[in-house]
DNA sequence: TTCTATGCAAAAATTTTGCATGTCG
DNA sequence: CGACATGCAAAATTTTTGCATAGAA
């Protein structure tokens, strides 16, 4: 993924925030990524730390916390309670199927419950900033291999 | 609350599933129906050891996650990496605004998103068990505090 | 030079587990 | 009686923090 725009944007973010630039902030940007969609931070941390040494688990964790600010890396939450965290450059939102057999994550997106969530915050003089919509169930691969029969 | 036909319903469960009915599953139960409707698992082992001393810190996790087998209780998930869990008897599903400022947890039910949902599982043929819908923002009194203008 | 970021290791917070003992069926 | 539940404390997991040092403005 070509990290160019992305990276000036989070300095401005930096700038705005009077945070300071640095390697590390930038480096992790690019490396998270270029890394998978989804992923646990501890993952994540291993394998930084085993291919670049470019930060610390600390630094890691600080820099997620900002990114999320920066509103590139969000988190959804999976069960058993493992936190998955998701890049997602802004333009793109969308939400989520999890299948609870083999953990796959399908995204979809749907104008409709966009915009109604959108009057249900409107009835309730509510300010939505961001949302998250996952819904739990077995795939179609799933349901085969443990036999279930489509209704 | 009236936990008469909901620990029957238990019994039920656990004996469907060769597990043992004992006092302290169902006096948690009972519990935690009377206790907030939303609760960290900390706070509730708190609470519990406290006032009645009923269960072990162990105990309470292992049955809280039995509960939410049976479906009677749920983990919505706010930020700062605390989980939230909720006690919601199986006909009450609902979703949540949730305020970042004061922390209030608004309920909300739309027909409509249902169904949408319902037809977004259909087209990718996965088969839905449940689902969390978060709206995060503001409520209507901390944009108020806040001084944020309606547009 | 000044202030913030980083690394480290320790601490905190949250959840799980092994094992001896108690309880249910 | 046999199998499973419980309590305890220890361990595992995940995240945060204090402080000395390095690096950015």
């Amino acid at each position: 993924m070509d990290t160019k725009r992305l990276k000036e944007e989070f300095v401005d973010f930096l700038k705005k925030h009077h945070q300071k630039i640095t390697k590390s902030r930038l480096e992790l940007l690019d490396i998270i990524a270029n890394y998978k969609k989804h992923f646990e931070i501890e993952e994540l941390v291993t394998y930084i730390q085993r291919t670049k040494k470019l930060a610390s688990r600390a630094t890691i964790y600080r820099t997620i916390k900002l990114l999320m600010d920066f509103g590139v890396i969000k988190e959804i939450i999976k069960q058993n309670n493992k936190t998955i965290y998701e890049f997602c450059p802004s333009e793109s939102h969308h939400d989520h199927l999890i299948c609870t057999s083999c953990n796959k994550i399908i995204e979809f997106l749907n104008e409709d419950i966009e915009k109604l969530q959108e009057e249900i915050c409107k009835s309730h003089k509510f300010l939505p900033t961001h949302h998250r919509l996952e819904i739990f169930g077995l795939c179609k691969e799933c349901q085969k291999k443990l036999h279930i029969k489509e209704k």
